[in-house]
DNA sequence: ATGTACATACATTCACGTATGTATGTATAG
DNA sequence: CTATACATACATACGTGAATGTATGTACAT
């Protein structure tokens, strides 16, 4: 074959990236060849190589490609100062996140991959920070949310726990939630939604509930 | 070399679980040869294949000689019924699940190895349901607990969620602490010892906190 | 005309599985 | 008790496929 326009050769690229994506899903990221990579393509190795220098390069790309676009998503909703409570702000992030989760095959299958189809080390231990980061960076907007909430008193007196001690329980809570989907058969082994279980672990921290 | 008694060749074997645990750890499972685990065990790779099939039945080895005493001294404390208030024994049993996890460097690799450095794809497909079990059998004996707090009055009144709800709420949480955890850097990222994070999440479901 | 965007071809490495060698433990016959 | 026969517990050697990276070929956009 030969040279294209720059759009085609954009496009191109993507196609390698969603190619990988599939891929690495099937197979795990270290089983996965290039060979399989440009095949699912419906290109050469040729054509992998001269986008990616090799196959870390095409799984940070494959990466970058999703995740950025997701952790603006959320911030929106969790930072919005508009809301009246701030728990509010920080249930509907929340939900927010595990609905884009379930309706975005391509999210699920990238963040499937990082979580079980990856493995941490040598020249991926430094994907592992990066794929760290969100979530850190969660925790600290959840603990401010949950900061204005005891200014504005939304918290229920004599719960006996500050911003910090919440924020850290809700980011257990998401983290064990994210992990536990992934592994599949949530609804069958749990039989509630993963929108009831967010109301309900928001729903011990207010007010209403209080006797 | 020549043959050697069933003792010895009993604790060949534990050698190699050994060795296989420490590459396992250091390369990731699927970048980890035989010949390394042979040459970590000090033997060849004929040695390893005679005890073991392949890298997945290695595997496996590895995951039960670990795992098994694991659930078995958890599950002796949640499910003791001699505790006064089943809320203690959850308390006591998620304690001693991280208790272990920081003092028993075999255990902690060994999870770590399952959650960040195994691809959970093709022959290890069943892994990971294997590795679920217990988490799922682990969320049916807190339930169990506390149903059995709520009979007994231990739950505040008004407190809105029955007993299935709370062990959901305690699951995701231990989920999310263990992987937070694995992940490394807890302590310098929370400022937070893991055991007050459990006793912060069991407060959250106690009477005394209540106004 | 030149560099781009690929395809093709090649050399190398590497891990796997297996086949085979071998020395020793162990059981049994006499 | 001891000699022999067989099984065991490895080491060694070999063949094979597969993946990688690179080098080279080629057609087209600019």
């Amino acid at each position: 074959m030969a040279r294209k326009t720059k759009e085609e050769a954009n496009r191109t690229r993507q196609q390698i990236i969603d190619a990988a994506r599939a891929v690495f899903h099937r197979h795990g990221v270290s089983r996965s060849t290039m060979e399989q990579v440009a095949q699912e393509a419906g290109l050469t190795r040729g054509a992998v190589y001269w986008h990616f220098k090799d196959k870390t390069e095409l799984f940070f790309a494959m990466r970058e490609d999703v995740f950025n676009p997701l952790t603006v998503r959320i911030d929106a909703i969790l930072l919005a100062e508009s809301a009246v409570d701030p728990l509010d702000s920080i249930e509907a992030a929340l939900k927010e996140l595990f609905r884009v989760l379930e309706e975005s095959p391509t999210i699920r299958q990238v963040l499937d991959i990082m979580v079980l189809r990856c493995e941490y080390v040598d020249e991926f231990a430094r994907v592992q920070e990066e794929a760290d980061r969100p979530g850190v960076e969660f925790l600290a907007k959840v603990e401010k949310a949950y900061q204005r909430a005891a200014i504005q008193g939304c918290l229920p007196p004599g719960l006996g726990l500050g911003p910090a001690e919440l924020a850290h329980d809700t980011w257990a809570f998401a983290t064990g939630m994210l992990h536990v989907l992934l592994a599949g058969d949530f609804e069958r082994k749990l039989r509630i939604s993963v929108d009831n279980m967010i109301t309900n672990h928001m729903a011990l921290r207010r007010e209403i509930h209080r006797a």
